[in-house]
DNA sequence: GTCTATAGGATGATAGAC
DNA sequence: GTCTATCATCCTATAGAC
């Protein structure tokens, strides 16, 4: 892997960990076993180099969920199948994480990427929620947008109550209940 | 207000703000009008103040949900009331917020304020959904703790959305839309 | 491309005077 | 109780040699 890439994946990683404000250069330049003058060689700084971590982390996300909704099966099946698929709960989402900061926030380049990112999630889910009403999956006045956003929050949430509590276990018991909100039994379902 | 009432009250602002590692010793002081000997003086250090302040945000949050949940009226009334109580969104939640950091998610008091907080918030939804279900205002099938467990998610969650959306928007359609999903029409209530 | 040297400021305290 | 002085370390670069 190239210098920049290490950086890069370094970056990503710290950022998930520690957020913005805790990752410094130095610690970016230790983990990718990289110096100073090579750091600042690939990139005009820390928020150049977060920049590209938080693409990648956004774009990760992304392909993750496409996975799931955009495969096989019906639109019931794929969002569970995503609300259940594998995730390391209790190192949080590398997306949302970033939402929290001040620094992210206040920067165009960073908030785009990370709005950019949940927008688009939530487009994506309300189509296949669409989708399974128009199929006679959902009730017929099923609110495609306001379940979309519901669902996207109880992972973000799920998230942070779950790295409260030390445990994956509140971030479980969300996904089972929306997916009961929505109709669909939990138990009976794959990951 | 005395000088470790202020020195509190600063810490619990920036905590909010920028989080514990974006806040230091040195902006506290500034932002109470005290010098460095004086806030020495009266706590060891950063971690005794923020562990105060976290305890106050706690009790805050736990406060603000009893005036709903305890109040009068219905079950779905009561929760309906809680979701839409007036909440600055763009701000974050100052527990959820401290989830994030492992400085805070490390250190056992903090650690414990923080997710103990959240788990009375959802045993006390899980009551009133409980309580609401026996009384025939919902479904006879309705999985209380899983129902408690989304709305905690969806609100923490909804301020993830709506910070990294610089807008209120995400969070108050998640609010709609997992109302719309317990069967109570949200157009239908009042703040 | 990568290295070392240097820099001004912040961080999180401690010591001791008042 | 509050103040100032001091401290070792980290932060985020910049400069210039190799």
């Amino acid at each position: 892997m190239s210098t920049a890439e290490r950086l890069i994946e370094s970056t990503r990683e710290l950022l998930w960990e520690r957020g913005y404000t805790g990752t410094s250069p130095r610690a970016i330049q230790q983990r990718a076993g990289a110096g100073q003058g090579s750091m600042y060689h690939h990139f005009s700084g820390k928020p150049e180099l977060a920049l590209a971590a938080m693409r990648r982390s956004a774009e990760q996300l992304r392909a993750d969920a496409e996975a799931w909704l955009g495969g096989p099966g019906g639109a019931a099946e794929r969002i569970t199948g995503y609300l259940l698929s594998e995730r390391e709960v209790l190192r949080g989402c590398p997306v949302g994480r970033m939402a929290q900061d001040p620094e992210v926030v206040g920067d165009p380049g960073m908030s785009e990427t990370v709005d950019g990112a949940f927008r688009w999630l939530r487009g994506r889910l309300e189509e296949v929620l669409e989708e399974g009403r128009r199929g006679g999956e959902f009730p017929a006045g099923l609110d495609a947008s306001g379940t979309a956003a519901v669902i996207a929050a109880v992972l973000q949430g799920g998230y942070v109550l779950a790295r409260a509590a030390g445990s994956a276990e509140p971030f479980e018991r969300a996904v089972g209940g929306v997916l009961d909100l929505l109709g669909i039994p939990s138990a009976a379902v794959a990951a």
